[in-house]
DNA sequence: GCCAACGTTGGC
DNA sequence: GCCAACGTTGGC
């Protein structure tokens, strides 16, 4: 299966996942139920994913990385430390939230950005594409990802 | 259970 | 900075 990763690069870009140890990380964070059902229900080990910049000036998809681990609790929601505490989890009750760990495995050479996604015939009726779209875990097909690929020319880090 | 108010995301 | 979209909250 082919996903997409929405982050802000302020505060976690595909350069950072390159940076982390093993280029690493996992993906902490997701606070809503339909992408939360995404990680948990869907990713698969040695799925790929594409990992997209947003809120900046010119949205793109960086790179590739790859699901090297299926979904576990956030250890953050329970992490009163950590912004993405989560104060509704009770302690007795379960963790509702959950990551998986991704690899960075190809950045693109040419970072593919929303407005050439937009001007893509064969990209049209992209979720991702769609204005007012807030979901930051999101399936791709595989026509799509085959399209952004030949877009992109992901290359070996 | 309805729905208005509110908060957040994120493109523009 | 504006505001569209939409999920969440809370009064009733």
């Amino acid at each position: 299966m082919y996903w997409l990763l929405k982050t802000e690069p302020s505060v976690f870009s595909f350069e950072d996942l390159v940076k982390s140890p093993n280029k690493t990380t996992c993906w902490e964070g997701v606070r809503n139920y339909q992408a939360r059902n995404f990680l948990r229900d869907g990713f698969q080990k040695g799925d790929l994913v594409f990992i997209y910049h947003s809120n900046v000036e010119e949205p793109a998809i960086m790179g590739i990385a790859t699901v090297v681990r299926t979904a576990y609790p956030d250890p953050f929601a329970v992490d009163r430390k950590s912004k993405y505490f989560d104060e509704r989890v009770k302690p007795r009750d379960k963790n509702p939230w959950v990551v998986v760990d991704v690899q960075a495995s190809e950045r693109f050479a040419n970072p593919v950005t929303r407005e050439q996604m937009m001007a893509q015939a064969s990209l049209k009726g992209m979720a991702l594409l769609k204005r007012g779209n807030r979901l930051s875990v999101l399936p791709i097909t595989k026509d799509q990802y085959q399209t952004l690929c030949k877009l992109g020319k992901p290359t070996a880090l």
